[in-house]
DNA sequence: CAGGATCCAGAAAGATACTG
DNA sequence: CAGTATCTTTCTGGATCCTG
């Protein structure tokens, strides 16, 4: 199976998503990290300023300390983020993007805008889906 | 607070993520249905062709008859596929993308391009974490 | 301040069996 | 063929308390 992808951008073969190890697979491999509910929500901040910790918890309301933490470790791992510790007498840790990490903001904005131009048509998707379902029960 | 996103790709306010109600907020509440295991790879397997249920399963290994169902439902929900069903003697049911789905193949296929051109190096930064990583432990 | 450790309810997801 | 139903296991994420 060779599928062409709509959008003539270069030769990308989505038969990658078929690929039998899904650890081999970009697809999987990468996106279900970014499909974190933090993220990719974490990366912009950072993609606009190094953050401290505190200040992405502000940044970002509702996350909990574990899931920051838990996230940007995960962000670490995979080179996105870089850690930088300071001895200060209390200490402060500020996070940053990586050139890895950068490289994906482009991409990451381009999806974050074609969901924000398109979330009131969403919506009104889901409410109708909604009503139909409801109707017929 | 307002940041200025690197890509000065218009004045896209990453403030909406401070949004109060994550249900305001396109980014969660968007992303975060895109984000999930299969959503994407169900999505980029229609944007190429219409595909009936038993052709998904083949092509996308490894997901359940449950997981399809349901990830297919939600993108029906939202308005990113389209169900149409074939009263043929065995029951068959094709799905399609819709015009809105098929508004994020672009975005969607950024994201991969990187992933997919990055995986190595991801790779790479993830083996130097855990490898340090148990040293010191 | 930044985060580690622990507990725990609930959501997500796999396996299996059944149906029109 | 295209699901649905059910059971079970795993994962997620929030709350809370603790430390250097």
């Amino acid at each position: 199976m060779t599928l062409r992808p709509t959008t003539a951008d270069g030769p990308f073969d989505i038969a990658l998503i078929a690929t039998r190890d899904p650890a081999e697979c970009p697809i999987r491999d990468v996106l279900v990290h970014l499909g974190g509910k933090w993220s990719t929500l974490i990366l912009l901040c950072l993609g606009s300023a190094a953050h401290r910790f505190g200040a992405l918890r502000r940044a970002i309301p509702h996350i909990s300390k574990r899931m920051l933490t838990e996230t940007l470790r995960d962000l670490e791992r995979d080179g996105f983020v870089s850690r930088h510790v300071f001895a200060t007498k209390l200490p402060s840790v500020e996070y940053r993007i990586t050139d890895l990490g950068h490289s994906f903001l482009d991409p990451l904005h381009g999806v974050l805008i074609c969901a924000n131009g398109h979330h009131a048509e969403i919506r009104r998707a889901r409410a109708g889906y909604d009503a139909k379902d409801s109707a017929q029960v």
